[in-house]
DNA sequence: AAAATCACCGAAAGCGGTTTCGTCGAACAC
DNA sequence: GTGTTCGACGAAACCGCTTTCGGTGATTTT
């Protein structure tokens, strides 16, 4: 039998009330009873029971994360549980813990995100996802629970958003190969179903034909999904469609890593035939060879802006604000330039 | 306000011990009413409160996730992510979410993981670490609460472990040294707090030996962690006492990159020069040039048996059972065979 | 027909906290 | 000396759900 609340209170001869109180900083409590209750504390080693607390106050100081969408988006994704790594920190400088809903498809509440944000009693989740979404995010995104979307954009009254500025990205990429000399630019990137992949790909057509190039339709592949498979099987469907472009800029770095991977089976050298820039900055761009080029998104900043502008849209009734941070431009080795030929 | 207990009651016209009942398949309701208050049940909505549950059954379907240890260990690391991926998808089969601690100092609670355990009232937790940990974390093994460590030993009742085998795979790796001709072996690992590391070397010393070979200490170079620049560090130091051995052995993937990185940079080839073998399989190893040959740690089954060890722990007075399991030597480019030159 | 059994349901006491509101004695004003 | 304010505390209702135990009417037993 685990010593709670009455306890403390008979120990040390006053009310429950009195005990809350002084848990709860409330001000009409003497300094020493104060500091008599809280010496019991501590030598009881008393823990306040977090479901009690929870259900007499409505809040649980817990953050709900929900891996999104029908892809298998989990804690293997190099660039998503980056930015989670991120935002557990600030969340926990603030105060909150984080539930990670399981999805299997034995759970009584599969699938239905806000039923399991009720269940839980969360203050607020975060969405992390790399597409659209089932109807069921949705539901939850117009609820009145505070939400934070990394990657996809809630609309809800009690929701935020926050990602990398996808259109930019891809000028500064198109600006780079033009730089660099590279005239015939391709793509790769994932299903019609990502916003993310569509936005950079409009912004790199757009770029493309800013710069006074032409836009050859063989050179811009979709594939299944954000993962290396995808870009090695993007490059062959490229190969067989058409000559390849000169340089192409792949919607993530894992497709990027694939890309590469069926350029060197075809015999084409990175970047001396064909120059590669990839998009995320994960760790494993240091380590192929030649080492991957891409665009950074600073996923430490994400993370800890999630984590703030959740935490206002909890504990405010702040308008709903959304960000989009800077990408930047990493070279390394794969996007090397033309004229050092 | 949200519908709860009382209104399906309410709107069903039973009393609330009787929805309870229905909730928790208790016999003596009729079908008739059954039915009639499931449908209420999915025409409202309802979700029933976990706090409230909890409170009252004093078991929360939730399981604390601790990440132990001094070193930074957390979301990116490729190891633990891994076989945490594989414990969540199995413990969400089971029907339970996971719960991370933030292990911020500002947090109320921070560092005492007993305190938070018994705080959100988890039904059980994991620990992670790659090292000898603090005495919260024995306070917590000791404790009354079902916990399973990975890469650690637990030793209280209600606790159980689960590891790779981690003698064995030095006697692995110092058999195929051997087999390709190599006699001259080095060892990088971790500090001396890992027993992890320790029970490595303590294998790999004695499989040295057991081939009829010579151990020179020069050759074992512990570094401060697992991560890559330690490894960088510890190909230097290395070569700065003494040449450089035939083969070397590194007890981190991550190790054996850093150590790679230091080998091109003092021109050494990797295998002809020296020849390389990792440990864990993180998904890098197979984009480094060479390829990284390692130690395969079954991450996934690893998640899976901890998850199954935890549950049964949680419920049935099961002894407490460990397991170790047995790792696998997977041969890339970078052991390649001495032979062969 | 009386007794025993059975199916079905509800009252009520928790679980461990929070919060409102009232009380009571001491200090203050007049 | 009476009325008022104020500081310090406690009683009690409540949060939403579980679970025991008893009750009631219908059915079965003998």
């Amino acid at each position: 039998m685990s010593v709670n609340i009455k306890t403390i209170a008979k120990m040390a001869g006053v009310s429950v009330s009195t005990v809350s109180k002084i848990m709860n900083n409330y001000s009409d409590i003497s300094e020493d009873t104060r500091t008599k209750v809280l010496e019991i504390m501590k030598q009881t080693g008393y823990v306040p029971s977090n479901s009690a607390k929870t259900l007499a106050t409505k809040k649980s100081n817990l953050i709900g994360v929900i891996f999104a969408g029908k892809l298998n988006i989990d804690f293997t994704h190099p660039f998503f549980i980056e930015v989670l790594n991120s935002f557990k920190k600030q969340m926990g400088f603030l105060g909150y813990d984080l539930l990670f809903f399981s999805n299997e498809k034995s759970h009584a509440l599969d699938g239905d995100y806000l039923a399991r944000c009720r269940h839980f009693n969360v203050d607020g989740c975060i969405i992390v996802t790399g597409q659209q979404v089932e109807p069921s995010i949705s539901e939850l995104d117009y609820s009145e629970i505070p939400c934070i979307g990394v990657d996809i954009e809630l609309k809800g009254r009690s929701s935020g958003y926050i990602m990398s500025d996808n259109y930019k990205m891809s000028y500064k990429v198109v600006e780079h190969f033009y730089l660099q000399g590279y005239r015939e630019l391709g793509y790769i990137g994932s299903t019609l179903e990502s916003d993310i992949s569509n936005t950079r790909e409009k912004g790199y057509k757009d770029a493309i034909e800013s710069f006074g190039l032409a836009v050859n339709e063989n050179w811009f592949i979709n594939g299944d999904n954000f993962f290396e498979e995808s870009g090695y099987e993007a490059i062959n469907k490229m190969i067989a469609a058409d000559r390849m472009p000169q340089a192409v800029f792949a919607a993530s770095d894992l497709l990027a890593i694939g890309a590469m991977r069926a350029l060197k089976e075809h015999q084409l050298r990175v970047p001396q035939d064909v120059a590669i820039i990839g998009c995320d900055d994960i760790e494993a761009c240091k380590y192929t060879t030649p080492a991957l080029s891409t665009i950074r998104q600073n996923k430490d900043k994400i993370g800890r802006l999630a984590a703030s502008l959740l935490f206002d849209l909890i504990n405010t009734q702040s308008e709903t604000s959304n960000v989009v941070v800077e990408p930047e431009l990493v070279i390394r080795e794969s996007c090397g330039s033309r004229l050092k030929e």
